[in-house]
DNA sequence: ATAGTCGTAAACATAA
DNA sequence: ATTATGTTTACGACTA
């Protein structure tokens, strides 16, 4: 009889912040469609590579022309973003542009596009480039055209002097109606080439847009300060994207350039980008083109510097501020693209968001679970249970449903929907009411928990792990990689709504575990014991894990080679995702570390398993390095040298204020925590 | 059909 | 004596 009511400090540990980002209306996300599916690849056609690049032009003119025209209206009202709630007048172009695109070009379109540097960097050189020549040309047609409108009205005053009509005139007037054909045709041709562009999801641009007026044409830019601006764009850009924006942007230019940037690739190479909601709107700097309703703090200045993107000029005061904003920030082309970048970044923002909402919508919706909802069921494995969106309810839901006494609060959605709604990378419920834990299933339980974290903490819900992958995690988040039984039970209560009731019972299954397991050792210490991981022995039971999927196996292994290079980057910023728990997981996009994980992780198991279990025989570096369990407790042993370092950065999460926290006790759990 | 895994329950031991 | 901590056994569900 175990009885841990005994000891109860009621210091309730609890950081638990039932966060639940609870209702947010899901904006309504624009069709999902499949990326381009009917291959009309964007890719540039050697063959007709010309004309594409003249579309590209002209495509970015109209884009300039748009927002040129926003600017103009915005000079004086001060900018708007094209958020949500703004319809208003000093946004209308941009606006009907940016609401535009979602249902011209899915994410996922853009994404490819992007991916498939339809605008790389160079490209996009090349395009302005050819830009400016079409430019020149048309400057000159324009020249002409209005030399020869003066020439006319010249003559025909003179000729209505005159009064007569002579030859000459006709002759001028038929060449002026030339040009003006010319320059007609040039401007369909241009939206023409538009209409395509944006089919393409080359350009986010209206079709609906009147033909490309000529005047915008006329004062185009300097070649030169066409290369400057496209320098400072970019530059500006990247810079700003690896300086922390991890959101995903696709715009194009940091896509395209920054390979570094660890969240774009993976975001990109992430078959469901998946997101826990929380994809904060926090958006660095991206706000520059943000309103501000407080005339005070301008979205643009912060700190003494401006912050018009890329620029970071110093102004002592606000006044010199706005001098500089009119002055550098004026309305030109530069601005112009700045702007429009400005515009794709907070425009695939808002999409992200609005996937991501949707997304833990139907999370919500389905699981039914929501922190205010009054317990209605007694058993809270129950709930999730019948919810099995792993393997075993692929398969066959049926035997899974009859064993749910408690169905009725169960997910509205139909268990045939199928893992289509919640990603089945973020939401392994558990099965049956005996579940079939995920643990097997690629799922790396540091990711899923990191990236559930709030979830886990208010629903009631079993986390689709082992004890024993638990136990470890527990372990491995200490800062020592050792916890005393106490630790672990706190941890598990802290971090598991779930394991909040019945402590008798799943007290029991961890100490049973950590007794069972030889990957638990325990370690004699000053004060009692505590527990560490032999983490040799815990992998050696985890090649079941991919049990049957060589192909996947073989993904992950030229998955693993592509992105090697950021996977450093990845496993430092992501440390398994679960140090700044939530916050850096929910910031970016969690898909990421989980991407990265389960990646890294996967490999590990794969590799483990093929390098044939035990006996490090691999020549090179095996994932484990055969380490006796002694060891453990002197030093961590990283056997898998990736998450070695990450381990140690994870452990920082563990503040000592959590280590107070006492037990959540058995039965009567007073569930205030909502 | 079978072996292995996992969760649960419980008996038992031991130290504080 | 009580409690927390460990160990061990048994058993059923489940999977490969």
């Amino acid at each position: 009889m175990m009885q841990e009511s005994g000891t109860e400090t009621k210091s309730n540990g609890s950081a638990i912040q039932n966060g639940s980002s609870g209702g947010n209306h899901l904006l309504e996300c624009g069709s999902l469609r499949e990326g381009r599916s009917n291959g009309e690849a964007p890719a540039v056609d050697v063959g007709a590579a010309d004309l594409a690049h003249v579309q590209q032009q002209q495509a970015l003119q109209v884009a300039r022309q748009l927002l040129l025209q926003q600017q103009q209206q915005q000079q004086v009202s001060g900018l708007k973003s094209p958020k949500r709630n703004d319809k208003q007048p000093a946004l209308q172009v941009p606006v009907s542009v940016a609401m535009m695109t979602p249902q011209v070009i899915t994410p996922q379109q853009m994404q490819q596009i992007l991916q498939q540097q339809v605008l790389s960097p160079q490209q996009l050189q090349v395009l302005l480039q050819q830009q400016q020549a079409l430019m020149l040309q048309q400057q000159q047609l324009q020249e002409f055209y209005k030399k020869q409108q003066e020439q006319l009205q010249l003559q025909l005053l003179q000729q209505q002097h005159a009064g007569k009509q002579p030859k000459e005139q006709q002759q001028v007037a038929t060449q002026q109606l030339a040009f003006q054909q010319q320059l007609l045709q040039m401007q369909q041709l241009q939206q023409q080439h538009l209409l395509s562009l944006q089919r393409q999801g080359l350009l986010t641009i209206q079709p609906g847009q009147p033909a490309l007026p000529l005047q915008p044409l006329a004062q185009g830019m300097i070649p030169a300060e066409l290369q400057q601006l496209w320098k400072e764009v970019t530059s500006a850009h990247t810079a700003e994207e690896t300086t922390g924006n991890n959101h995903s942007s696709l715009d194009l230019t940091t896509t395209c350039v920054s390979s570094s940037a660890p969240s774009k690739t993976s975001l990109i190479m992430n078959p469901h980008a998946s997101t826990n909601g929380q994809l904060s709107v926090h958006t660095p700097k991206r706000e520059s083109l943000s309103h501000e309703e407080h005339s005070h703090s301008h979205p643009l200045y912060g700190h003494g510097v401006c912050k018009w993107p890329g620029c970071e000029a110093v102004c002592e005061d606000f006044q010199s501020f706005l001098k500089h904003l009119n002055s550098e920030h004026a309305l030109d082309d530069r601005s112009t693209a700045q702007c429009r970048v400005q515009m794709q970044v907070v425009q695939q923002l808002e999409l992200q968001l609005a996937k991501d909402k949707e997304r833990l919508q139907a999370m919500m919706t389905h699981l039914h679970v929501k922190s205010t909802e009054p317990k209605a069921a007694p058993q809270p494995l129950n709930l999730v249970s019948s919810v099995t969106l792993s393997k075993s309810a692929s398969e066959a839901s049926p035997q899974s449903l009859p064993h749910t006494p408690t169905t009725p609060t169960a997910p509205i959605t139909p268990v045939t929907q199928g893992p289509s709604v919640i990603t089945t990378t973020s939401m392994h419920t558990v099965g049956p009411i005996r579940r079939r834990y995920s643990d097997k299933y690629n799922v790396p339980i540091s990711s899923d928990i990191a990236q559930n974290q709030e979830f886990y903490k208010n629903a009631e819900v079993r986390p689709p792990f082992t004890y024993a992958s638990l136990i470890r995690q527990a372990i491995l988040e200490s800062p020592e990689k050792q916890l005393t039984l106490n630790e672990i039970y706190n941890w598990f209560t802290r971090m598991f709504a779930y394991f909040r009731r019945n402590a008798a019972t799943w007290k029991n299954a961890v100490r049973h575990n950590l007794s069972l397991h030889k990957c638990f050792v325990r370690v004699e210490n000053v004060k009692g014991a505590v527990w560490t991981v032999d983490e040799v022995e815990f992998q050696k039971r985890r090649p079941q894990k991919i049990s049957g999927n060589p192909s996947l196996i073989k993904n992950m292994q030229s998955s693993h080679a592509y992105c090697t290079p950021l996977n450093a980057a990845l496993q430092a910023s992501m440390a398994e995702n679960s140090i700044p728990l939530y916050t850096t997981a929910s910031m970016g996009n969690p898909t990421l570390g989980n991407l990265a994980s389960a990646i890294r992780e996967e490999l590990n198991g794969a590799m483990e398993h093929t390098n044939s279990n035990e006996s490090d025989s691999s020549p090179g570096r095996s994932p484990m390095q055969a380490v006796h369990p002694v060891h453990v407790k002197e030093e961590p042993l990283d056997p898998e040298e990736a998450e070695g370092p990450l381990s140690l950065v994870t452990t920082a999460n563990h503040s000592p204020d959590f280590d107070h926290d006492r037990d959540y006790e058995d039965e009567p759990v007073n569930e205030d925590m909502e």
